[in-house]
RNA sequence: GGGCGAAUGGCGGAAUUGGUAGACGCGUUGGACUCAAAAUCCAAUGGUAGCAAUACCAUGAGGGUUCGAUUCCCUCUUCGCCCACCA
């Protein structure tokens, strides 16, 4: 008998599958189209986690599922290259971020086939990849062209340890999000994508999404769209400050002004006798940082000199400044109505302004109408090296010019310092070769020697166009195939565990971006999104290095458990959209059930061989007799028509539960088909349906069956026909309490009164209804009937 | 402070257009096989009482609707996530 041997079954497999290129899509075909993916990880080092491997599983699962249905699946795999992890550690060894992503993507290549992912290798991309970034430098050049692409000077989020700027996305409780250290302002002339030209459409479409309500929330909540007025306030030195409020009918009750302290028209609201005062709020206000404001949320602020009308009341109002206010956000400057808000109420107390009732008004009366959002504009320079180069130089006067797009890429140049210079800009300030270009100046209309931008793109910019890309990952003559685009896209599944609002917010503003260009037909980048949970550690925590608790996927697989374990494990631990705890001792019985299945086959596979050998030793019959699993054989074999139900259940409950992703109650269906079929024993149709459905799961050992049963791995459908039985039980309650059952022909059912006489005559009953029946309950669909005295 | 979600045996979790609560797995206990162990197989396993049939209790707490509630409604507790001085 041979033994179950995941590592050696999975080595054969993998290795055929490698050398049949199994796993390529048809380009463009006529059958239908099915595109997957997962969100593609930042390859570190340490190789993958088991969180990857559950995201990559769901994936695969959803991909063998519908290629064993016949559609043609496409499911490829990219690495997101670019990012703070290689170059820190660029600077710490002096190994090139270069070098440094070739091993570890090299290592996750080869631990993803090690898993045995249904993954299309022949369309792998890389976002480093010159020939990659190319498109990215177009897609900027695009936006650029549109006014989408600008510069501005403001005061941006500044992390010191990772010496750059970063998007309002990056900065979670006021902390960089890669660093975890706190930021800083830093007033400084940046790159911005106009994201917010977009607002209103990415906000109105998130309904239409098959999404997660969790991710569709906190994306609406990012956009945070205000609907409101603004109306401007005269100063009485002949000058207006214009604010943005919700509650225009509440002007009445605005006693005071408050404007923010990086308000850009504070200078001229300031006295002599005010000056330094405000002046010093300002400073102190600008030192705060996120996290001091976050912790006191007492009311601070000084009074400007100045004082406006209230077109309402035409009173005099004073103007205030105050952090509470939001350079940011709005006009930068507020109507205080002390009786309607909380803030400013408690602004007016701490300063004893005045409160006044206030009688609505129309809204339309004193303003103009106008919405605002919570979202700003993406800021994409960042000030490192181990980035896409920003295709971009600057003219004698300061002035920024496109690099013509027959000249990109811009690559990145090779440098062996990679330390940001001291005054804020990236190690590329250093590449003095590098940063020269002669260009047209279309100012002067002459060849000019130019100096090229030191600022790379934010990581995100990357990959808010891979998608596209994974239609036609090598095309040299443009970013994404109009064709192979209209085939394959727009993505049928997304999976991933992150993201949840910066990605999957830039994707779909890049997507209506280049839709209203005219390069994509569709304005949704991605029809359905998973989001699958975390998996913690076997002590409950978040695993770590630090902590020592990490699993690592590969030791699951090398102590001899195999990847088929690994995989089935991962589904079987729970909802794939809950956090899920590691258990070690669950694996193995997981490790169990697909043993099972193996003994199953084999058992199957060696009796059938055995019974055409006439001269089997007695003893060889004897241990034979002695095994437990039982192996039905022959049409004539009377666990046949019993198998057929569960055979047929089996078939529906799987393939029902994956197209609800319920994929844990997918693999319990599967474990109860095996016992049965070790009491009642097995068909050759009950094992080889077994494998069709196993194979998303184990595709390895799947694979092995099938090939020992000589079958195919289409997905099998069930038939109604075998899912009714003759006879069925019926719930027999008394007050709602279950008090017999009764086994009855299914023709039964549609005889209430025979079921109420059934029930009457069971002394079980009888023992409860001697004071008589007031009412009885018969419901067919649940097959109870319930008895009321 | 606002919003969303969750709470079921020793553990992970099943089951909801309201209809047999605890599928499946882990763990535990007993047994078979073995010189022995591992592996494998079989059986039992929510709690309390009982030899048993069985009875009562039980889905975070308390109310409500209903013939019947893990499922619907109200109040509360705890935990998780998101947003948070956004005018």
């Amino acid at each position: 008998m041979n033994r179950y041997d995941p590592l050696k079954i999975e080595q054969k497999w993998q290795a055929k599958w490698e050398a049949d290129k199994a796993f390529k899509a048809t380009e463009i075909d006529n059958k239908p189209k099915m595109f997957l993916a997962e969100m593609f990880p930042y390859p570190s080092g340490a190789g993958l986690h088991v969180g990857h491997v559950r995201n990559f599983t769901i994936v695969d699962i959803l991909t063998r599922f519908y290629a064993q249905q016949g559609l043609n699946v496409l499911r490829p795999f990219g690495y997101d290259t670019f990012g703070l992890p290689a170059e820190n550690y660029a600077i710490k060894t002096g190994t090139a971020p270069q070098a440094v992503t070739k091993t570890n993507t090299d290592n996750f290549r080869k631990q993803a086939k090690r898993l045995g992912y249904y993954i299309d290798w022949s369309r792998e991309i890389n976002t480093s990849d010159p020939e990659y970034y190319k498109w990215t430098q177009w897609c900027f050049l695009q936006l650029y062209k549109k006014g989408l692409a600008y510069q501005k000077e403001s005061y941006q989020w500044w992390c010191p340890v990772d010496q750059t700027v970063l998007a309002n996305e990056q900065v979670e409780n006021g902390k960089c999000w890669r660093c975890g250290h706190e930021v800083e302002k830093k007033k400084m002339k940046q790159w911005f994508f106009c994201i917010t030209e977009y607002a209103d459409e990415l906000l109105d479409n998130i309904d239409s999404l098959e999404w997660p309500e969790r991710i569709k929330t906190m994306q609406k909540n990012w956009i945070g769209r205000s609907v409101g007025a603004e109306i401007d306030f005269k100063v009485k030195n002949g000058r207006k400050i214009t604010v943005f409020t919700t509650r225009p009918d509440t002007i009445k009750g605005a006693t005071f002004m408050v404007v923010a302290p990086e308000y850009s028209g504070l200078d001229a609201l300031l006295t002599d006798d005010t000056r330094d005062a405000v002046l010093k709020y300002k400073q102190t206000a600008l030192k705060k940082s996120e996290i001091e404001r976050q912790e006191n949320k007492d009311k601070t602020g000084v009074f400007t000199g100045s004082y406006a009308i209230n077109p309402a009341t035409k009173t005099e109002i004073p103007i205030w400044v105050a952090d509470y206010v939001l350079a940011s956000y709005g006009t930068g400057a507020i109507m205080a109505v002390p009786a309607m808000d909380d803030r400013d109420r408690e602004f007016a107390e701490r300063f004893n302004l005045p409160i006044v009732e206030t009688e609505l008004v129309d809204r339309d009366l004193y303003g103009t109408p106008k919405t605002t959002y919570r979202m700003r504009d993406w800021l994409i320079s960042r000030q490192r090296y181990w980035g896409c180069p920003i295709p971009i130089a600057y003219d004698k006067a300061g002035n920024p010019h496109p690099i013509p797009e027959d000249q990109l890429p811009v690559t990145l140049p090779e440098i062996k310092d990679y330390q940001p210079d001291q005054s804020g800009r990236s190690a590329l300030a250093k590449a003095t070769d590098w940063l020269k270009v002669k260009l047209f100046n279309e100012d002067t209309g002459e060849m000019e020697e130019m100096t090229r931008e030191t600022d790379t793109l934010d990581g995100y910019a990357c990959s808010s166009w891979y998608l596209w890309r994974y239609a036609s990952p090598h095309d040299r003559q443009a970013a994404w195939d109009p064709e192979a685009i209209k085939y394959w896209e727009p993505l049928d599944y997304y999976i991933g565990g992150d993201h949840a609002v910066a990605h999957l917010l830039y994707v779909r503003f890049w997507c209506k971006f280049f839709a209203d260009e005219g390069y994509l037909p569709f304005r949704e980048p991605v029809k359905r999104l998973l989001y699958n949970g975390y998996i913690n550690a076997p002590d409950g925590k978040k695993m770590s290095k630090s902590k020592g608790n990490v699993i690592d996927p590969l030791d699951v697989i090398n102590d001899g458990y195999g990847a088929d374990t690994l995989r089935t494990y991962e589904m079987f631990i729970g909802p794939y959209e809950m956090d899920a705890v590691w258990d070690p001792r669950s694996v193995g019985g997981v490790y169990r059930f697909l043993n099972r299945c193996w003994t199953l086959c084999n058992d199957f596979c060696e009796s059938k061989t055995n019974s055409n050998v006439s001269s089997r030793s007695s003893a060889a019959r004897q241990r034979e007799s002695k095994r437990a699993v039982p192996v039905a054989t022959g049409d004539g074999d009377a666990g046949r028509e019993e198998n057929s139900t569960i055979r047929h259940q089996t078939i529906k409950k799987v393939t029902t539960d994956i197209h609800k992703y319920q994929f844990n109650t997918a693999v319990a269906a599967l474990m109860e088909y095996v016992n049965e079929l070790y009491k009642s024993g097995a068909t050759q149709d009950d094992l080889i349906t077994l494998a069709k459905l196993l194979k998303p799961f184990a595709p390895h050992l799947a694979s092995e069956m099938l090939e020992h049963l000589d079958a195919n791995d289409a997905w099998p459908t069930w038939d109604n026909q075998y899912l009714t039985s003759d006879t069925v039980t019926v719930v027999v309650q008394v007050n709602g309490k279950l008090r017999a059952t009764l086994t009855v022909d299914a023709a039964a059912l549609d005889d209430e009164q025979k079921i109420i006489d059934l029930a009457l005559a069971e002394p079980k009953i009888q023992k409860y209804t001697t004071s008589g029946i007031k009412k009885t309950i018969f419901i067919k669909k649940a097959k109870l009937l319930n008895l009321v005295v």
